[in-house]
RNA sequence: GCCUGGGUAGCUCAGCCGGCAGAGCAGCGCAUUCGUAAUGCGCAGGUCGUGGGUUCGAUUCCCACCCCAGGCUCCA
């Protein structure tokens, strides 16, 4: 046979010489190709690009720039990055070196316990450039375990890894090392260093470079806390200098819209040191736009047939004994009060007291689905490390519901609940939704694999009703139920995770809940637990996340502002924000003792979605000149009470900014 | 909790191999009265996160603790 046949990603068979490469393919195909070449998929594996075709074969060739092109990339950088941290510190062990999103990290266990400081990050990324200027081909080889053993004899992570490949354990996959079963591949870029891989990688060193080192973190060897601390480094790499700096722009973007930084902007909350970590105070202008938040959500929550109940801050152990919180959260619960005869909790979750209002009564299948709400405030002790501004707070309020049903009505239930959700989030200005559906963890469940089952796939009948895209987490649900989460993406791309609905096989047994059927028969209600903003405190972190700050106008603390140009018009000012008011606004006034163009900058930066600039023409014609955030131009001469309306009826309307 | 970095005026930050604490913005006062993103002048403002140590002298060096940031782990 004088040639062998490959077939291409269009369809397209392509005969080339036997002993061709993936690299020759792609420079029969064309130069451009061959350039932008950085590894193959071959029969569905990736491959590097020095593999040798076969007749029959489907071959894709993976170019720089797309999503298993910067794969590659990253992880071949995280190769170099080993390579340049072995040289600065002479008998460094590596551990593992993944591609990650936007980039790559590794893991070093430095000699003598050393570590890594920021400073340290320049000199390995001018060690990396040296590494890369080399030019330094990536070759793979095949080996058995054992001989595997002897070329990593001083790297005891990678003997771990081997041993463990060896022994056929699974998770060795996910680390990304290594082939499986009893041999293992190793990729060579020097005489100097080798590294357990599976590859592929680029041919080259030379191929790299647009990258950088981010910061250093510690990172425990296999993320087990009990296992060594190992010292990591996170770098970003990609296929050219404009994608590297687009991406570093797109961080420099998120920076700006960092919750924190606008709560502080806009005097929206703070946290206070005095206060203790994770532990916010709403200011006034937070204050409004959580009380709109909440009077919203509230009249949601009516109108969907829910119940209002109030419970306590803090309980008796005894009640979370019953519920089980106490066995398994104690550690993350605020630490007790002994009084009187008992000792109380401050309260970590609303539901084991919305089951004692349950409980409080016997039930009719008649009540049936109850549905108790609440914006229960609890406290939860979460590591100091973990703190993280709104998003991650010790102290914060639920919109937390649970929602009693028979096993009959939990698919219609779990349905409208869903819609009920996204009708929420979509009144908040989010439009892309997406959802993970846990399953059971047969380790760790309670409840029969009936209702398993049945929850389970009214869960899923659900998101298929909606059409709502959903990734199955295999065994991640809790050992009560299975659940739905709901992420949405933000305006600038990113996912938040929101909204959870629940099943609860547990709490109905702990507390021995029942209700009295049409069978005059006892039966054993279902518990949906549901939270759609999760908690306000986070849920208004991500909104000022994903408005940049400009939160749409029926939440803005103030809804327009009213500037005189001269201060002889400060009078008619004041009458515009009286007729504002009386319909409902938020009106702030500033007497024009300064400049106006100072006045309008500084109502651009407090955010306020209307400024109403009025003059001399103003005051003639009773009209206001409308200046409207996001806005190329100001609208003169607008009707005072045509703008009134105009305003009223955008807040009424709870609409989304333009723009976002 | 662990690793790395940080905490200086209300905010953003400079200073600091040990020698009297600085700027811009914000605030206050006076002047300015202006049509769409910064008017001028002046004033005031800090236990340099907290506590201990070294030193003639500590914001600066050392130790402990608190808080913040980025990771790891955790997240009912």
């Amino acid at each position: 046979m004088s040639q062998i046949a490959v077939t291409l990603p269009d369809g397209a068979t392509r005969a080339i010489p036997p002993g061709s490469t993936a690299r020759d393919l792609a420079r029969a195909v064309g130069a451009r190709l061959e350039r932008d070449a950085l590894a193959a998929r071959v029969n569905g594996e990736l491959r590097d690009l020095s593999t040798v075709l076969a007749d029959g074969d489907t071959v894709a060739i993976v170019v720089a720039g797309s999503s298993e092109g910067r794969d590659v990339l990253r992880h071949s950088t995280a190769h170099v990055l080993a390579q340049a941290v072995t040289r600065l510190w002479p008998g460094a062990k590596y551990a593992i070196g993944p591609a990650i999103e936007n980039g790559f990290y590794y893991d070093f266990d430095l000699p003598g316990g050393a570590r890594f400081s920021d400073d340290d990050l320049a000199r390995i990324e001018a060690e990396m450039r040296g590494i890369i200027a080399e030019d330094q081909p990536f070759t793979r080889a095949e080996m058995t375990t054992e001989e595997g053993l002897a070329v990593f004899a001083d790297q005891p992570y990678k003997v771990e890894i081997i041993t463990q490949v060896r022994s056929g354990a699974r998770d060795a996959e996910d680390l990304g090392e290594v082939a499986e079963g009893t041999s293992v591949s190793v990729y060579r870029n020097s005489d100097a260093f080798v590294d357990l891989c599976r590859g592929p990688h680029v041919p080259s060193t030379g191929r790299l470079g647009h990258f950088r080192l981010m910061r250093v973190a510690g990172a425990y060897w296999r993320g087990d806390e009990k296992r060594p601390q190992l010292q990591r480094v996170y770098g970003t790499a990609w296929e050219s200098t404009s994608a590297l700096e687009a991406h570093l722009h797109q961080l420099e973007e998120a920076e700006k819209r960092d919750h924190r930084r606008l709560a502080t902007e806009l005097d929206l909350l703070s946290f206070p040191s005095e206060l203790g970590g994770g532990l916010a105070v709403w200011h006034p202008r937070g204050g409004i736009a959580r009380k709109e938040m909440e009077d919203f959500s509230r009249a949601r929550h009516l109108e969907g047939g829910y119940e209002f109940v109030v419970t306590p801050h803090i309980a008796n152990a005894r009640l979370y004994e019953t519920s089980g919180h106490l066995g398994f959260y104690k550690d993350g619960m605020y630490p007790p009060m002994e009084m009187d005869n008992g000792t109380y909790y401050p309260k970590p979750m609303n539901c084991p007291m919305h089951c004692l209002i349950y409980k409080s009564r016997p039930r009719s299948y008649r009540e049936l689905p109850l549905r108790l709400f609440e914006l229960g405030t609890v406290y939860r002790y979460e590591r100091a490390g973990t703190l993280h501004g709104l998003l991650r707070i010790r102290g914060f309020t639920q919109d937390d519901a649970h929602i009693y049903c028979t096993e009959d009505q939990l698919q219609e239930e779990i349905a409208s609940l869903l819609s009920f959700v996204m009708d929420m989030l979509r009144a908040f200005g989010f439009s892309e939704f997406t959802a993970n559906l846990s399953t059971k963890d047969p380790q760790k469940y309670v409840g029969s694999d009936e209702i398993w089952e049945k929850s389970t796939e009214a869960l899923r009948a659900a998101l298929e009703r909606f059409g709502l895209a959903y990734a199955i987490k295999e065994g991640d649900a809790a050992f009560y139920g299975p659940k739905i989460d709901i992420d949405v993406r933000d305006a600038i791309g990113r996912t938040w995770q929101l909204s959870t609905i629940q099943c609860d096989f547990n709490h109905p047994a702990r507390f021995d809940l029942e209700y009295v059927g049409a069978d005059n028969q006892h039966h054993r209600p279902i518990m949906l637990h549901r939270a759609l903003f999760g908690s306000i405190e986070r849920f208004f972190g991500v909104l000022l996340e994903h408005y940049a700050g400009n939160l749409p106008t029926w939440l803005a603390p103030e809804q327009a502002r009213v500037l005189g140009v001269r201060n002889d018009h400060d009078g008619y000012a004041g009458e515009v924000a009286t007729v504002l008011r009386a319909r409902g606004a938020r009106v702030g006034l500033e007497a024009a003792d300064e400049p106006l163009g100072a006045r309008i900058r500084r109502a651009k930066l407090d955010k306020v979605p209307y400024v109403l600039v009025v003059g001399d023409d103003d005051v003639a014609a009773r009209t206001v000149g409308v200046n409207a955030r996001g806005s190329e131009s100001p609208e003169r001469g607008v009707a005072l009470e045509a703008f009134a309306s105009r305003l009223a009826d955008e807040i009424a309307a709870h609409g989304a900014p333009e723009g976002v």
